[in-house]
DNA sequence: CCACCACTGGTTATGAGACA
DNA sequence: TGTCTCATAACCAGTGGTGG
């Protein structure tokens, strides 16, 4: 089964080398699965890249990376064509403001202050400095096509199941609340209250909570 | 009946400012 | 400088209304 898929996926990658990012997306967005995939793929070794950067003590750097992928899915979706930017500095945007999100979450949640994570990408010898800590202990990137198959099957489960269970005032919510707004912001985006905005983000938790328990 | 949503009220964590 | 108070944001549980 592994092997086969890793044949689709050098189809798939045939079929969109000529390609832009920007046409595939709007495939991915129009249902083409194997779009969403090659993109998915495409991104993968960035997201881990990113992923990396963050350290957080207690964590699971999995756990880090599926936010990153998460990120990039949600890039995907919201990415716009009439906006001036490219689909990669777009995507980079959503993938580090997801895992920053994650990290600031999971340290709340703790009341453990944020600045217990570092970025390794901070330069290490001053503000100017080009050269980062990242430079310095970098490892190998993973590149195990077996591992990038079974946890691309996993995100796409994820995401499915997330939206199968969430309502539509649910996923409004939860994707502002991800991109770092306050319940205020978001109440006013959506012209509602900040506690509708409240509860909303409290459903969602127990839903996914309650998702995330059935998948173990 | 059930899912969705709004509302109430309590708790907890955090930061800012006052004060000894 | 350390401590206390207060405001604010976020979290959580429970209850009730509404529409399909």
């Amino acid at each position: 089964m592994l092997l086969e898929k890793r044949v689709d996926n050098g189809e798939n990658k045939n079929s969109f080398i000529d390609k832009t990012d920007e046409e595939i997306v709007i495939l991915a967005r129009e249902g083409n699965k194997e779009a969403l995939d090659y993109l998915l793929c495409k991104y993968e070794n960035f997201v881990r890249g990113k992923a990396k950067s963050y350290f957080l003590i207690g964590a699971d750097r999995e756990d880090i990376y599926q936010e990153g992928m998460i990120g990039l899915f949600k890039a995907i979706r919201d990415f716009r064509l009439d906006k001036l930017a490219s689909f990669k500095a777009f995507a980079e945007l959503c993938v580090t403001r997801q895992i920053i999100t994650a990290v600031k979450t999971a340290t709340r949640q703790k009341h453990i202050p944020l600045n217990t994570y570092i970025s390794l990408n901070k330069p290490i010898y001053d503000e100017e400095s080009e050269r980062t800590l990242m430079d310095i202990i970098s490892g190998v990137k993973i590149s195990d096509p077996e591992e990038l198959v079974i946890s691309r099957e996993e995100l796409q489960n994820i995401e499915n199941e997330i939206g199968q269970v969430l309502s539509e005032l649910e996923m409004e919510v939860l994707m502002s609340y991800l991109d770092g707004k306050s319940y205020q912001e978001i109440a006013c985006d959506l012209d509602r209250q900040a506690k509708s905005i409240d509860n909303a983000l409290q459903r969602v938790k127990r839903k996914l909570e309650k998702c995330l328990n059935k998948r173990v």
